[in-house]
DNA sequence: CTGAAAGCGCTTACAG
DNA sequence: CTGAAAGCGCTTACAG
């Protein structure tokens, strides 16, 4: 492996100006910069990162935007688990973390946190884009200011974010119909669980339904599928929307949440003692596990959650720092988690590297 | 954060002292010695791994040992990938790696591979450990040479390694039980595919099967399961033993193939347009894919294979450099995978991240 | 436009 | 037992 120190004798030129050719820094003559550029390439150089870090001294500032989690048994804290634990592998070379969040049910809090990460200036941001039209206009703002960012969670399909990390949520919603109607057998009527705030805040919600409903449509047509609508998931509402819509149609056998509450579904069920109902879900967090250890949430898709914070940062960090192209998406697996897998997960990435 | 100058500064000794100390090198008078811990504790010191590579010119070497894949849709081919991925990672620390590879239907072959990694002498070995007794013996030799290995996959038990990768085979095969269940809709009798030279090498195949009828036992006792044995799974074998098998037992609605094999099962449950029989295995390597795609694979117990590769070699590298003691035990999920998320696992690891 | 030199934080002979 | 100095490979003012 050659070293800069190499390439400067071959070339008769001094370290300094091989690296500024390296960086694609100005003040090299076109002559110059041609001989190097040619033994650069003729050597496949590469430098060493390790040396480049320790001498580098320029510090970015990267912010974060996730919702809040009230505890650690929410869907959230896990992306900021990974979120944290990659800014802790990255931070000895300098780079400078700001965490921001937000209440996922409050467009003001979103927009004002927003307004913070602007005031912050960073270099680069990762956040869930919740609340479309606030967030598009939003990543206009950074992709004026040359600010780079990264989508985690929900896609927004604007052009100019640098990568999104999350899922399909079509097929998320597909696949979570086929286990719906595994675990029913094909009996009975259906009904997919709606609250109207989360529809308006989540982009993704709306694509797992019509996964779900695309399972059905293709596979088995005559299917009956009722729709249950709230306005906010909670116990209270839950109670007594669910006490109604159950009664009157007892035919209904399984139950899809295309959220990450399913266990507010399974605390009601269990709490009535209607165990015949299947449900199938989103998100393995701690409140969904519980109840999918008990058997009352059939199924959950999970989606790598810590992943797509750890990911988030690292590709931002690497492009900043290394102007590595990361791709444009990174799928986040579609993880069926049940009873007896729910324990098994092993989260790869806490191994963190200490280089 | 402080760095070894200030310490020794605070100290009123060189840098040089500080570093003995930090690595518990001799030559340091007990005072000096106590007088520098004190201000490492106090600080909380941390060495800059940077820097420390960069300045520290130890080799060394690690052998790498797994069953050889003929081709890239084979099981063992992404425990490799994960092999080469970590060692690109941390080549520019100087690591040497060498790779060996066996037939693992032959036990000669196993054991031709273990001396050349003894004649290689390494600094430390990650191994699949296919044949029982053998392996145990190799790591009696390696403990007593005081070189480090890691087991991926498959575990020993023995006590003197430093860690093991891999699945929790009784919980796999729980798991595809409640599977191979849920499809057949827990109709008909089932059948397990079993092949002697398998169970002889490969130590986990043992510990599926018992996890799948501990599941059977523990929620459905009266289940009828039957044993179908080969010799070897090959193609011929499969078709002969199986028609036969089949056709005598028309009530068989379920097979369980506790190695990654269940694709040759597949190819033939096809090509007699056995539509009505389900199939749960190991593995979704691109021979499994190929037919979890088309359905005729029910499901499949993934376990993330590129990972323990990967994890392998990086949880030793950090032993010899760092000294960081892994965990006992890394967990690989038990991944569930059917044909509507095949396509969506992503690959974490495989970012890699140049440092 | 280019080079010489200092420095990032640590490790390692070497000298005493 | 301890220190002074050189060096790992790169980057960055500074000088010209």
């Amino acid at each position: 492996m050659k070293t800069i120190k190499d390439i400067a004798e071959e070339a008769q030129v001094s370290t300094g100006t091989v690296d500024r050719v390296i960086h694609n820094r100005s003040g090299v003559s076109a002559k110059t910069k041609e001989k190097i550029q040619k033994l650069l390439d003729k050597y496949d150089f590469e430098r060493n990162l390790l040396a480049s870090a320790l001498a580098f001294k320029r510090k970015y500032v990267i912010a974060t935007l996730i919702p809040s989690s009230k505890s650690k048994n929410e869907y959230w804290y896990s992306p900021q688990k990974g979120l944290k634990s990659a800014f802790k592998e990255i931070q000895k070379y300098g780079v400078e973390a700001h965490y921001f969040y937000f209440n996922k049910f409050d467009l003001d809090s979103y927009k004002k946190n927003l307004d913070l990460i602007l005031k912050l200036n960073p270099d680069g941001v990762v956040f869930a884009p919740f609340f479309y039209n606030t967030s598009v206009a939003f990543a206009k703002t950074l992709a004026k200011r040359n600010i780079k960012f990264v989508y985690i969670n929900i896609n927004l399909e604007t052009a100019n974010n640098l990568s999104f990390i999350g899922q399909d949520s079509f097929s998320s919603g597909y696949l979570s119909g086929k286990m719906l109607n595994l675990c029913t057998e094909n009996k009975g009527d259906l009904a997919i669980i709606l609250s109207q705030k989360n529809i308006d805040s989540h982009r993704a919600i709306t694509s797992r339904v019509e996964g779900f409903l695309n399972y059905f449509s293709q596979n088995h047509p005559q299917k009956n599928i009722e729709k249950i609508s709230f306005e906010n998931i909670n116990p209270t509402q839950v109670k007594k929307v669910l006490t109604k819509a159950l009664l009157k149609n007892n035919t209904i056998k399984g139950l899809f949440v295309p959220s990450s509450a399913a266990y507010t579904v399974a605390e009601f069920l269990e709490s009535v003692q209607l165990t015949n109902i299947h449900v199938v879900g989103f998100d393995a967090h701690q409140n969904n596990a519980k109840y999918i250890k008990k058997g009352i949430i059939d199924f959950v898709v999970d989606q790598n959650p810590f992943d797509q914070g750890y990911l988030g940062v690292k590709i931002l960090f690497e492009y900043l720092l290394l102007k590595k192209q990361p791709n444009e998406t990174y799928n986040s697996p579609l993880v069926i988690v049940t009873k007896e897998n729910v324990d098994h997960f092993m989260v790869t990435s806490t191994v963190e590297f200490s280089t």
